[in-house]
DNA sequence: TGTACATCAGTGAACGCGCGTTCACTGATGTAC
DNA sequence: TGTACATCAGTGAACGCGCGTTCACTGATGTAC
């Protein structure tokens, strides 16, 4: 019996990999189309049917890669903070750098897809509601309800990359102040604490 | 000389309404083929060509056409309202709404789009900053940059809209209740007014 | 070690589809006499 | 009022394109003797 990889050079991983170039060179989700991974690739298209049976397997590989990728930079954000106030506040600023550095794979990520999982989105958010606990816990924020909190802060933020995206050549004040400022205020952190 | 409406039942105008129908039945951008447009309009496509030189120039029409619905929305609302605050919150609330019922409109005006003119929506921009600063003065807000504080509330509410779109399953508190405190929050509504 | 064979990842050609766009045309309408 | 004509909005056929998908195939690799 041969090993399974013997032969094939090419697999799951490196056709999504192939596939985040595409999406990621043309700025579109529209325009990651299976003969356009394929390309890519260096593969002719009929080749991928090897690897996934439809091209919808492709793009959800995708969403779910997205996801974990997300997380992992998320989670590496804010690993040095000196306190739970300083943590919300790099995992917010580096969810709205992602957002705004990725405009495709937030679309990506975010536009609805029927049967798709968000398991990744919602360990995301928990550990988001941790925070703000710790936040209130630490004596930084009076949030009497973190996880309502959560969602609208997790929601204006991506609104925030959303509109930097989307509307260019607005006079948007500087954006370090306006996630910093969003966060404070939804999270109900202190005025009075710097 | 004929008139010039003489003989065309087809308008500008009547196309795209008909490019409006496709977006809103399909709730997709990339479902506003010139043909499908042409279908929606019961004509050929080549019909089309008479009233738009482009695909592109039938796409910036129907982004200008929905601005100006969202506007006339916008200003239809909170007219009744009894004081700044309740026109305020009015509006923010009208503002989700209408992003929640059409995602597909709001996807269209909120697209980067080669040389589009944003000129509806930073109108809209301006009555709200308007808006904010009426509270200021009746003493309902402590805000001290309005402009700031509007452009961080758009944002915000951009973001409700999208990710109640985009992540139906999620446990999100009720919407109302989310778009209040949003708006109370980053519009610096004092605690003690109801 | 050398040969014959089985496996199967990837190829190349082909399909039907919807797209944007072009072009010569047609036929209803308005105008001129 | 009636006829001949000009206009031009919309038609129908055709083009080349990229798409997803299928199918028979090929040729490099691993196995068996």
């Amino acid at each position: 019996m041969r090993t399974p990889s013997a032969g094939g050079k090419l697999t799951q991983d490196s056709l999504v990999e192939a596939a985040f170039v595409v999406l990621d060179e043309q700025n579109s989700v529209e325009a990651v189309s299976l003969r356009a991974v394929a390309r890519a690739a260096g593969v002719t298209a009929p080749a991928l049917y090897g690897h996934f049976t439809d091209v919808t397997e492709l793009h959800a590989a995708m969403r779910e890669r997205a996801f974990q990728d997300l997380m992992e930079q998320l989670d590496a954000t804010g690993e040095a903070a000196p306190d739970s106030l300083a943590r919300l506040l790099a995992r917010c600023h580096a969810y709205v750098a992602i957002g705004i550095k990725w405009p495709a794979r937030r679309r990506l990520m975010f536009t609805p897809l029927a049967g798709a999982s968000h398991s990744a989105g919602e360990a995301a958010f928990d550990t988001l509601v941790g925070i703000i606990e710790d936040c209130v816990r630490d004596g930084f924020s009076t949030s009497t309800d973190p996880r309502t909190d959560a969602a609208s802060l997790l929601a204006a933020l991506h609104g925030v990359a959303l509109t930097r995206i989307g509307m260019t050549e607005f006079p948007w004040p500087p954006l370090d102040q306006t996630v910093t400022t969003v966060t404070r205020r939804l999270a109900c952190i202190e005025t009075t604490i710097s």
